[in-house]
DNA sequence: AAGCCGGGGCC
DNA sequence: GGCCCAGGCTT
C-alpha cells in the first residue's frame, strides 16, 4: 500500500480525542495552533479550554487588553505568542472585516502565523492542499525516506515540505496532515519509536538500514548564557514594589520585583546595598536592612541559565520610587514569569491573593 | 544563517 | 544534564 493510505488507516484507529479536532472554525483552529507551538498537547490543553471559554470569538479576543491575555497565558512560556495572539485578533477585525482568513496566503499576514500555522489552519478548516511541516513531520519523513539533511535550517524546509506534498498524494489534506503529526507524536517518537509494530515498517528506509535512532539530524545550537538576577522585595504601607519588564529580552511586558543584574553572585550585602542606593529606581534612599529570602534558585530557559536571588530590603526614609515602579497589594492581576511565581508560592504566598 | 524567546516532561 | 515539544520573529 501507499504511505498515505497506511498512515491514515493508522490514524483512524489510534487518534486522540482533542478539543480542537472536531471543529472547522478557523479561529478555534488558529487558537489551538498558537498554543501548541513548541508545546506538548498535554501542557496546552487546559490553556486552550480556558481561552476558548473566555474568548469565544475573535472579536472577544480583540476586545481584551494585552495584559489580560498575558495573564491568562502565564506559565505557558514564549510570551511573544500571547502578544501576537492579541495583535492578530486586532488584524482580523481591522484588515479582514472581522472574518477570520482561511487561505494560506492571507493567514501568513497574521502576526505570529508562520508557514506551519498557516498550513495547519488552511488545511484543517478548508482542506487547502498545503503540507504542515512541524517537528513531527520532520522526524517521520526523515526516517521514512532516510534524509540526512539537518532539519533546523531554512534550506531543509523546502526539502521536507516538497516530500510531504508528494507523500500526501491524493488523500484529504486535513486528514493527512493531522495523521502524520499524530503518528509522530504517538508512534514515531523521538526516543523509543514503536518500530516493532509499525504499519510502515516494511517501507521505512531508516528502519531497513537500522538508522532510525540517528534521525532526524539536527545542527547543534549555541550554548547557554549564564545570568545572575537579584530581586529586590520592598513591601510597606504603600504596597509591594514591582516593575514591568521593558522592551527587549526575555519576559517582555511581564512583571517582576525590581531586579538588578550582576556579573556573578560573589557580592556581599554591603556591595548590593550600594547598588540599590545608587539605582535611579530607588531615588537614593538609604538601605537600612537587607535579608536574603530562601536560597539561590536556578531557572533554565532554552538558552539562558538564570541564577536568582531574592532580597527583602528596608529603607531608612519614606519610599517614593521612580515612576517605573508600580505599587500593589497583590500580584494576582499581573502576569509574572514562572520563576517569580514559584518563589512567591514557596516564600510569600499571600502576595498572590 | 544565526540568535532569541519558556516551561515542562522524559530519559 | 541533554533533548524535545502542533515555531516564529529579528538581525
Amino acid at each position: 500500500m501507499s504511505f498515505s493510505v497506511d498512515l491514515i488507516n493508522w490514524y483512524q484507529k489510534n487518534k486522540r480525542e482533542l478539543p480542537w479536532r472536531n471543529t472547522k472554525n478557523p479561529y478555534y483552529i488558529w487558537l489551538s495552533e498558537i498554543i501548541l507551538q513548541q508545546t506538548r498537547v498535554e501542557q496546552g490543553k487546559s490553556y486552550y479550554l480556558k481561552f476558548e471559554k473566555e474568548f469565544p470569538t475573535v472579536r472577544a479576543l480583540a476586545n481584551a487588553d494585552e495584559q489580560k491575555v498575558l495573564n491568562m497565558w502565564q506559565g505557558l512560556g514564549y510570551y511573544s505568542r500571547a502578544r501576537n495572539l492579541k495583535k492578530a485578533a486586532d488584524q482580523v477585525i481591522t484588515e479582514f472585516n472581522g472574518v477570520f482568513p482561511t487561505d494560506y496566503k492571507n493567514l501568513l499576514k497574521l502576526k505570529g502565523v508562520g508557514k506551519y500555522t498557516a498550513a495547519a489552519v488552511a488545511s484543517f478548516s478548508k482542506n487547502e492542499r498545503v503540507p504542515v511541516v512541524d517537528g513531527n513531520v520532520y522526524r517521520v519523513i526523515s526516517r521514512y525516506l532516510n534524509i540526512d539533511e539537518p532539519i533546523n535550517t531554512p534550506k531543509s524546509y523546502k526539502i521536507f515540505s516538497e516530500a510531504a506534498l508528494e507523500l500526501m498524494e491524493n488523500s484529504r489534506p486535513d486528514e493527512f496532515n493531522q495523521a502524520i503529526m499524530e503518528f509522530g507524536a504517538l508512534h514515531c517518537t523521538p526516543t523509543n519509536p514503536k518500530c516493532d509494530k509499525c504499519p510502515l515498517s516494511d517501507q521505512c528506509t531508516a528502519l531497513v538500514l537500522n538508522r532510525v535512532k540517528d534521525l532526524p539530524v539536527k545542527k547543534k545550537k549555541t550554548k547557554v548564557r549564564e545570568r545572575f538576577f537579584n530581586f529586590i522585595i520592598t513591601n510597606n504601607a504603600s504596597g509591594l514594589a514591582i516593575e514591568k519588564r521593558d522592551q527587549k529580552g526575555i519576559w517582555q511586558n511581564l512583571y517582576q520585583f525590581p531586579m538588578i543584574e550582576t556579573k556573578n553572585h560573589k557580592h556581599q550585602f554591603s556591595e548590593l546595598k550600594k547598588l540599590i542606593e545608587t539605582d535611579d529606581r530607588f531615588q537614593n534612599h538609604k538601605v537600612s536592612k537587607v535579608t536574603q529570602i530562601g536560597s539561590d534558585r536556578k531557572h533554565l530557559l532554552s538558552h539562558q541559565r538564570i541564577w536568582a536571588r531574592f532580597y527583602e530590603v528596608e529603607f531608612e526614609s519614606e519610599t517614593v520610587y521612580h515612576e517605573s515602579i508600580v505599587r500593589t497589594k497583590s500580584l494576582e492581576s499581573y502576569p509574572i514569569p514562572r520563576l517569580i511565581e514559584r518563589f512567591v508560592e514557596e516564600e510569600a504566598p499571600h502576595y498572590l491573593k
